[in-house]
DNA sequence: GTGCCACTTAAAGTCAACTTGAGGTCAAGC
DNA sequence: GCTTGACCTCAAGTTGACTTTAAGTGGCAC
């Protein structure tokens, strides 16, 4: 009934040695062992997708690995939650923008783009408060 | 008429060494010294709006560095901008299903989300094709 | 019963983009 | 003319998320 830890690698296309790493950094649970393999309950799946998840909006593992209760269950900050949603949103006004810069620098036949003053306007709006290092960490964390 | 190296660093943001940094990486070059110091044509705030946006795009140093002619003149590959763009447009989308989703799961009294199929829909949508590490970052490069 | 090979561990290595540290220089103000 | 403090160089350290390596183990097929 158990997975082998090479049979989540697969199905989760994920190393084992990145899912003995997220183990480690307390992110999932094995359930046992079967000789020295460890051997994972089938909803390890899930919460490796929802790991996956919290990467993608922006989490670090340690965000996403306070984010579980010690037994694997979600138990989720939903402040912390909208305050993400508020932050990607945040995100993804800049990136339109940035997105529309791009467009135009890429259509624009002026010598250079810094004397359009359309392409200074949509980079001053894409640039504006660039801390973020992933894609969506600009908030408190 | 030129900027001391600790002028252009307040009056960009970035630390003298970053700047130094991004000098020795070939992204911007100092036009003398003075004495020890390094002297910069003010010109170089703008190229160094012009980094921080590409950052921004989620282009690396090295991506970004190719982006200028060795005079510093931004010379863009059009057809690269557009790619950046159209990937920019498909990391809004997932972005845009992610903050569903986490509103969803701010909101949504289920006892785990993973039982929700509305939760499970939108967090596909925003989990695929999550290679990217920055922003923007997962078209070809 | 033995050989294979996917697993095991711990430690070290990698990568990008900086930051920090140690030890040195020099223009300007007192 | 001497101190000060912002600069200089070069090397090493940092961070996050892994990946790689070296040396070892054990279940299963034959």
């Amino acid at each position: 009934m158990d997975l082998d830890i090479g049979a989540v690698a697969s199905q989760s296309g994920l190393a084992p040695a990145t899912l003995r790493y997220y183990e480690q950094r307390g992110l999932i649970a094995s359930v046992g062992r079967r000789g020295l393999r460890r051997q994972y309950d089938p909803s390890v799946l899930d919460q490796l997708a929802l790991i996956a998840l919290g990467k993608v909006a922006g989490f670090s593992l340690d965000e996403i690995g306070r984010m579980f209760a010690p037994d694997g269950e979600p138990r989720i900050d939903r402040d912390r939650l909208q305050a993400r949603a508020d932050a990607i949103d945040h995100q993804i006004r800049r990136l339109g923008a940035l997105r529309d810069g791009l467009r135009h620098a890429a259509r624009c036949p002026a010598p250079s783009h810094l004397e359009c003053p359309s392409f200074r306007r949509l980079m001053n709006l894409a640039t504006r408060g660039q801390r973020s290092r992933t894609a969506a960490a600009e908030s408190d964390a």
